[in-house]
DNA sequence: AAACAATGTAAGCCTCGCCTAACTTCCTGT
DNA sequence: ACAGGAAGTTAGGCGAGGCTTACATTGTTT
């Protein structure tokens, strides 16, 4: 039980691969993990000898594995970190889905705790004040998508040119207002665009009456972030942020919101 | 002479290193790049054995280390991921100078071209909208420093409980306008706080009139920003982007500029 | 109980990245 | 011109990591 041993980059996949199968069937199985991280079966072994020397996991030969509760913080922060980045990337800097996610898988490991803070101050100042930056990060994103395209983009180059900032009010392109539930403020109204949990949980939500296209509203958020009340179809549900962070949401008239006395 | 070889992270710091000494006194020798890295002498030579097969320095025993022009694009290559780590995270996420350089270069290891990409365009966009950006990261800078310091500042939170946003004009704090010379846009003026070349080109920007405290304005900046033409103390000047990315600068009256009809 | 799937063990391979110890080469002062 | 010290090289080794194959064990199903 070596105490307080920095994990290697594979091994916090590992944890990672084993938290996500907890998550969705209860305990995890090395085949399961086996085929996640794309290695035999006798490579997961040698990983979980390692966590269960550390004190991460529960496991016995021939035993499932679960993750004993410093696993389950160990793995719940490195599923943070992972998931801060993700969306940093697809919802400020506008990159797909799947690329975001795989430079985020690359990048958890090595993002300092100072740095990650900053990151969801940088969401959620983003997501808390719709009046100042909805316009702003919508004008980013613009100008992310043209500009790598087509090497530059004329109308926004045009705009540039003048002393004034560009209008960004031509919305023939989707605006960037999607981000995930738990990260609107109390009152920000939004649409449900997709469900990324996966198995149990995606079906618990889908029971919910929680689907693509529900409007849904913000209500409250406790201290730490967790959990969350939100309206949807008029009555109330209360979130796991967990649950409330796999689903993405488009948001609905921010500036109406926004401009009220 | 192994092609397209893919270097690990240490090699690439190994190559960073070289490109700094070259840059400084001409050429590299084994035990500056020791002491900067804070190995032995001897782990330095199988580095330099390991880049020189790769073809990307020149490397004979005994002889002092160059780069060959594919090691320049490779080293220029890790410098830039470098360099626009650290600038996002001081300039945007108001992380201090050491953290943000400490990040930077275990991040610029694992980062992708196109989050790369979307990084400089951010810093980009935020420098040539003043209009849109400046107030609002300057809130986003007010946030961060106080919430992380206090666990949460009640100013902000107070201004954030009402449905607008807050307005972050109690200008005690420092604004958060500082940035890199080489990403002001043409027109913008600022003054210069601090240099952050090195030896030989430190002494030449000193020369040239460049020092904390000038006034300077943008004039122009060649097509892929390299080299940008400045204005200072009245006389025009051209550098090269790598020399005006050392020079830190804050934005002179950025909103005056940008209310111009 | 036999067959089959899942899992575990042992052994080995390879890459890294660093070290020590002993050496060679280079440079510089006398 | 050459001695002596500084700088650099070489060889050898170590330990961690992470993966594989081949074979052994266990558990489950019929
Ligand atoms: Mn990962
Ligand atoms: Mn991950
Ligand atoms: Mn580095
Ligand atoms: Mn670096």
């Amino acid at each position: 039980m070596s105490d307080t041993a920095d994990l290697s980059s594979s091994l916090e996949d590992y944890l990672e691969v084993i938290f996500h199968l907890v998550a969705e069937k209860q305990v995890a199985r090395v085949k399961d993990i086996a085929k996640l991280i794309n290695v035999k079966n006798s490579s997961v072994t040698g990983a979980l000898r390692s966590l269960a020397e550390k004190g991460l996991i529960h496991y016995a030969p021939y035993d499932v594995v679960t993750l004993t509760p410093k696993g389950k913080d160990t793995a719940a922060d490195v599923v943070h970190r992972h998931s801060v980045l993700r969306d940093f990337f697809t919802h400020v800097l506008a990159v797909d889905a799947e690329e975001a996610d795989k430079a985020a898988c690359r990048m958890e490991h090595c993002i300092s705790p100072v740095i990650l803070e900053r990151f969801v101050q940088f969401s959620s100042y983003i997501n808390h004040c719709p009046r100042n930056s909805a316009q702003w990060v919508q004008g980013l994103g613009f100008r992310c998508r043209h500009e790598l395209s087509a090497g530059s983009c004329e109308k926004c180059l045009a705009a540039l040119g003048t002393e004034a900032c560009p209008p960004f009010s031509h919305s023939e392109d989707t605006p960037m207002t999607t981000t995930s539930l738990h990260l609107l403020a109390p009152g920000q109204k939004a649409k449900i665009t997709k469900i990324r949990a996966q198995g149990e949980m995606n079906k618990r939500l889908l029971e919910m009456g929680i689907l693509p296209g529900s409007l849904i509203e913000m209500e409250r958020v406790a201290p730490l972030g967790d959990p969350i009340q939100i309206k949807i179809k008029g009555y109330h549900l209360t979130l796991r942020k967990e649950e409330a962070g796999g689903i993405e949401v488009e948001l609905v008239a921010p500036q109406a919101a926004a401009s009220k006395p």
